[in-house]
DNA sequence: CAATATACGGAGCGATGTTCCGGTTGGGCA
DNA sequence: TGCCCAACCGGAACATCGCTCCGTATATTG
């Protein structure tokens, strides 16, 4: 059931040398856009700062969220490869859980917009949602399961529901100043709460 | 430092006739359509509903938040007058913010695309952020410090807090079809966490 | 150096938020 | 009652944004 998600980098097969440039300068424009704009930022902006026309952005990424999930796919595929990892370093598998959520916060936090876009009914979003599910959760639960069997955390929970109030938990911290809400302390709390 | 939210509604100063027609016209269409399309309905639509034109629409209720702000106040205000009636009927301060959360995330959930809206950087929100919080925080506080002085609620998380976490837990549930998701042991689980 | 498949660009359409101003009307007042 | 003007109304018009479509340009191949 879970799709492939590989091979839409640049390099990958061979098209025309212009396409390819494109590509890349619109994942390196979308990417600078993303930082400054949200991933919601108008189409055209990124177009025009990689300097391409409107028709290219959309041959190449016929869906917001094939861009944003180009952009950032790196970091989610990193995400999902720490799990087993942590699990195998730390002897405390709750502790281990805690830790990849946290990761998982810092990534929604510094990506703005990017939480509120996950929960958008947005059907442009649609793909993006179903991406992170199928990388990020298999990681969350095999962490969420070690969990559950070597401690005290409750089983009724599964991992999706636990990534989608952890998810939920990240937004509107990206946007405006400082106020004294802090998305990691929240989820620490609800997985306090899990026990 | 709060301000007066009070004599929006139809019958308060005297305006004409139809003014005042109008506005009932358009807080009784908006109650409606934001039922179907939720509160970020298009705001032509509203008006059609209520069968004025576009500059009606925009002199009675400047911003978005306006018009949501008067179709929720009624319950907006019996929310925030539950809990000393809560905090008074019953003998557990702990329960009774529960209890109140409860009735919180009921009124989000209900609404579709409230939750989502409340968090929104969209600055024609930011007034509606604003009366909720005005409204609802010091009723939560109440709870809070209450639960805190009689309890083993933790003293560093203050109601504002409390209230955005709880908030976000609500985003993404009117959506859609049912996902396991629910916010009200999602928010429970963070009180849990809390203690 | 053609010929062709491939890719590009941006005008254009529909939807939506918001403003602005000429026309309309309610209701106080003579 | 009838007049008159301030208050109010309606919707055209402008701006923004997502997305499509097609005439044009060019990379590649033989």
């Amino acid at each position: 059931m879970s799709k492939v998600y590989g091979g839409a980098t640049p390099s990958s097969t061979h098209k025309r040398a212009d396409a390819r440039r494109n590509e890349q300068a619109l994942l390196d424009a979308a990417a600078a856009v993303f930082v400054t704009r949200g991933v919601d930022a108008p189409v055209r902006d990124i177009a025009a700062r990689a300097g391409v026309g409107m028709g290219t952005i959309y041959r190449h990424f016929p869906t917001r969220a094939d861009l944003v999930v180009a952009v950032y796919r790196h970091q989610v595929e990193a995400l999902a490869g720490t799990a087993p990892r942590l699990l195998a370093s730390m002897e405390n598998p709750t502790a281990a859980l805690g830790q990849w959520m946290d990761q998982f916060v810092d990534f929604l936090v510094t990506k703005h917009g990017l939480a509120s876009a996950l929960r958008s009914d947005d059907s442009g979003f649609a793909a993006l949602h179903a991406y992170f599910l199928d990388r990020l959760v298999p990681a969350c639960a095999s962490l969420l399961k070690a969990a559950v069997q070597a401690d005290d955390i409750r089983r009724d929970i599964d991992a999706l529901t636990l990534m989608h109030a952890a998810g939920n938990l990240c937004i509107g911290v990206e946007t405006g100043a400082d106020t004294g809400y802090d998305a990691h302390r929240m989820v620490g709390l609800l997985i306090s709460g899990m026990r």
